[in-house]
DNA sequence: CCTTGAACCTCTAGTGACTGGAGCAATTAG
DNA sequence: CTAATTGCTCCAGTCACTAGAGGTTCAAGG
């Protein structure tokens, strides 16, 4: 059995976290006769899925339905992929968001030539949504 | 003076959002005598601005300090840039650690091909970061 | 002038996914 | 046995809103 500290340690999940997790009930433990929280091999496992899955972006409701799946061998592998193609097309729409944002800042950066705040085109465009090259 | 209502048509900006604007010191009104916000035509001005910069996904924080150098027609113009420039390259960061996501759930996804969950390969990724390809 | 309905007011609480601190109790190493 | 570390619970804060309850004011029509 694991301490808490040291599911942390292997995870690199911070000690806070664990027991967030805990108190959304993704995460279970027992307790020892001192009251602190022991961890099962599976329990280190189930951390170690959740934190993966975390660092591809999925949300934690997202990961709890998962965990869920997972669970169940018989179930079919296509709801697992429904979550995770929602979430590729999530990541895709976040990234052509961001794409657009960067190219107006860049132009908007790029058309000011000004010394002081009077004449400066980026306090302009800000002011202006007019100004604007494309949408967002 | 406009009300906010007619702010929040103008900008786009919600009524309750407006508001918080308020709360946090970003924007300013005067009551009448029903003690209902009315604004000025700088009120607007500045509101439009917010939104704008928001819709560029800056943070109110930012927004907070290029109002403050905005005020300033002799402040540097630099120090705007310094901003702009900052949330330009976090953007970029963003951008980056996105396609990396998306570019792991793609080969993930690619895959599997079984049936059910006993067998999913999406599954066995997430529970085993050894299974992946890049670093994220 | 009166009524109705829309718009407005304040205040509180909730979202997601944590993070940090206070003030204790338990464990572990020497 | 003692000191240091780790653990416990509970509460509050982050960001940028959003929603709801319960009440007030305003503008238009009759």
């Amino acid at each position: 059995m694991y301490s808490i500290g040291y599911l942390s340690k292997k995870t690199g999940v911070k000690v806070p976290t664990i027991r967030y997790y805990e108190d959304i009930g993704l995460l279970s433990s027992e307790r020892n006769a001192g009251n602190q929280r022991r961890y099962s091999a599976q329990g280190l496992e189930r951390l170690s899925f959740i934190r993966h899955a975390r660092d591809l972006g999925l949300s934690l409701e997202a990961i709890r339905d998962l965990l869920a799946l997972g669970a169940d061998p018989d179930a079919p592998c296509a709801d697992v992929h429904a979550i995770t193609r929602a979430h590729l097309a999530d990541v895709q729409a976040r990234i052509a968001k961001l794409k657009r944002l960067e190219k107006e800042l860049k132009r908007i950066e790029a058309n000011c030539h000004a010394e002081d705040v009077g004449e400066c085109y980026v306090i302009e465009a800000l002011a202006d949504h007019g100004l604007c090259a494309g949408a967002h």
